[in-house]
DNA sequence: ACCTGAACACCGTTCAAGT
DNA sequence: ACCTGAACACCGTTCAAGT
């Protein structure tokens, strides 16, 4: 007889995923998330290396999201730039565990990194180098934004638009 | 009688700048802290309200060697810019500590914030929009090269270059 | 094959008890 | 006035023991 109470990889993966989105990394514990699961945190084990596993996993979706966001946003750089603050902002957890938390890049999909990479230079334009200029611009604002460092008076519409102008 | 051997509160400070300096903000633990100072961590609750205490006051010195450091650069943009990243390499735990972990504004000395924000915004040039146009793409290219984010065969003189032209 | 309680080495913090 | 051990509610992780 096969086991109908126990979650599988993917259940624990996505309940996992659901509690950052929601609560933010800080509140992702193998505790918490074993209660989510209604099993105990040991039990995870059974399933899972470590807590990196998971973490790898919802980075993974993080940079596949952010990637598909890129791509379904109109071609044009004013369009791109404004998609990749609009989806940090929405999925702020998200963003923070991706790109703020150390990648986990032994235990990410092979490939997944350099793929996006390799689509941000492309919408970028011209060389890595001024892809990674750009690339730091947009990350640059949107984890000052994130974390709270502008003044709540700052005008953040004009500053995107100044930074644009930068970049054209 | 005096007491001779506990420590002071400046001395609880230095210790955990100290500690953080060498080893990193997740290092600092009450525990590790007081070990180096030789007493036990509830101990240190006589001295300091609580753990925030101590790491904005490791801010505030970061906020301010940060300021220093481009007050001494010369006084061009180019030198004040190659000063910013000298400064968060050189001292990468600090600018973790002071930029990347959110900020415990109400536990910092009055104004110090405001201070730094007008003198990058004076180096800067232009208006307000403008520089923080010019922060973002700085701290974004030092943070995403400290959090190890560049391949590694990426030439980030050059990428520096380029932002300096982005911004020139 | 999977789940569990107990345990270990951590964490910030509180508090009664010592001097 | 300061320091302490014990405790509480956490953390990731291991492991012997149950089914």
């Amino acid at each position: 007889m096969a086991n109908t109470n126990g979650p599988t990889k993917a259940r624990i993966f996505d309940e996992a995923l659901s509690l950052v989105e929601e609560r933010g990394l800080a509140y992702l514990s193998m505790r918490n998330l074993a209660d989510r699961l209604h099993i105990k945190a040991p039990s995870l084990y059974k399933h899972v290396d470590n807590k990196d596993e998971i973490i790898a996993y919802i980075q993974a979706a993080g940079i596949t999201g952010f990637a598909e966001n890129l791509k379904i946003a109109r071609n044009t750089r004013n369009a791109k730039v404004l998609a990749y603050r609009k989806w940090a902002i929405e999925n702020k957890h998200l963003y923070e565990a991706t790109f703020r938390y150390p990648l986990l890049r032994e235990l990410l999909p092979k490939g997944l990194e350099e793929e996006v990479t390799k689509y941000v230079i492309e919408i970028a334009g011209k060389d890595h180098e001024h892809a990674r200029a750009v690339w730091a611009l947009l990350h640059g604002l949107v984890d000052l934004e994130l974390i709270g460092r502008f003044p709540k008076d700052a005008n953040l519409e004009l500053t995107w638009e100044r930074a644009l102008k930068l970049i054209g």
